[in-house]
DNA sequence: ATGGTTGAGCGTCAA
């Protein structure tokens, strides 16, 4: 008797903003757990009740004033993973880890929102470049010092995406953020210490495949300039059953500029 | 090459 467990990933700009959001993907999604990046709330004011009237009374967040900020919304128990270092020297609220507690054996779930890294691909004239290579630097050591790591599962905005199709021109993306080949070698480093892209099982590296679309496109569907930068990876052992991409959600009002990723395993 | 838009929170900075 096996059971599947979904797991979405959304970065959601403000949670505060768009807490009524929050029920349009249980509606459009029925998601076990919603992992969120960009709450910008600091942890005394997360909205804890709301979450819950969602029906999902395990929470686990950190937060800060104005930028970043995650937090998992969870269905099932949750215990927090002391585990989870301080990146880069800095408490800025970039990752936040759980185990769920499932019928089975936990799954361990690490929910992740690495820095964007400004606008300038080179981090001798750029200092937020630089955090971000040393964030996805630090990550990679972590988890390739982490052995026989069993039942994981890495969600999040990883604000790069690495393939040719994860972008809409790879030619043109070359040399902006996101898309760069130091990134996106230092992605693939970090993904093949122990995870498989678990969306890529599904769709094929020669299709297009975006997560997220820029507000500044006047009309993000007809330009359809978008990147793939939100992800879901799993370690091999987990069975992928299936996903969805929430393109939808892109059009909803006041939204977020990234879409919910959507990923259904069985414990 | 530039500018285009949004959020937090009231300056701009970050994305």
């Amino acid at each position: 008797m096996t059971q599947t467990l979904r797991i979405a990933t959304w970065n959601i700009n403000s949670l505060r903003l768009r807490i009524n959001l929050i029920g349009k993907i249980v509606d459009a999604l029925n998601p076990d757990i919603i992992c969120l990046q960009e709450t910008k709330v600091p942890d005394e004011l997360f909205p804890a009740e709301a979450v819950a009237a969602f029906g999902y009374p395990h929470m686990l967040y950190k937060g800060m004033k104005g930028y970043n900020g995650v937090a998992i919304l969870s269905r099932l128990p949750l215990v927090a993973h002391d585990l989870a270092p301080i990146w880069c020297a800095k408490t800025d609220c970039r990752h936040i880890a759980a185990l769920v507690q499932t019928p089975g054996l936990p799954i361990e779930l690490n929910n992740f929102y690495i820095p964007a890294g400004g606008d300038v691909a080179d981090r001798t004239v750029n200092d937020k470049f630089g955090h971000k290579l040393d964030f996805v630097t630090e990550t990679t050591q972590w988890f390739a010092a982490r052995t026989k790591l069993e039942r994981t599962v890495l969600v999040g905005d990883l604000n790069i995406a690495p393939l040719e199709h994860d972008v809409w021109s790879h030619k043109q993306l070359l040399d902006v953020v996101s898309h760069t080949p130091v990134e996106t070698a230092a992605l693939t480093a970090l993904q093949q210490t122990c995870f498989v892209d678990a969306i890529r099982h599904f769709v094929p590296e020669d299709q297009k495949l975006y997560t997220w679309w820029s507000y500044r496109n006047r009309d993000w569907r007809a330009s359809n300039r978008g990147r793939r930068l939100d992800h879901i990876w799993t370690t091999p052992d987990l069975a992928l059953k299936g996903y969805e991409i929430l393109q939808d959600a892109r059009d909803w009002v006041q939204t977020s500029d990234h879409v919910p990723v959507c990923l259904d395993i069985e414990i």
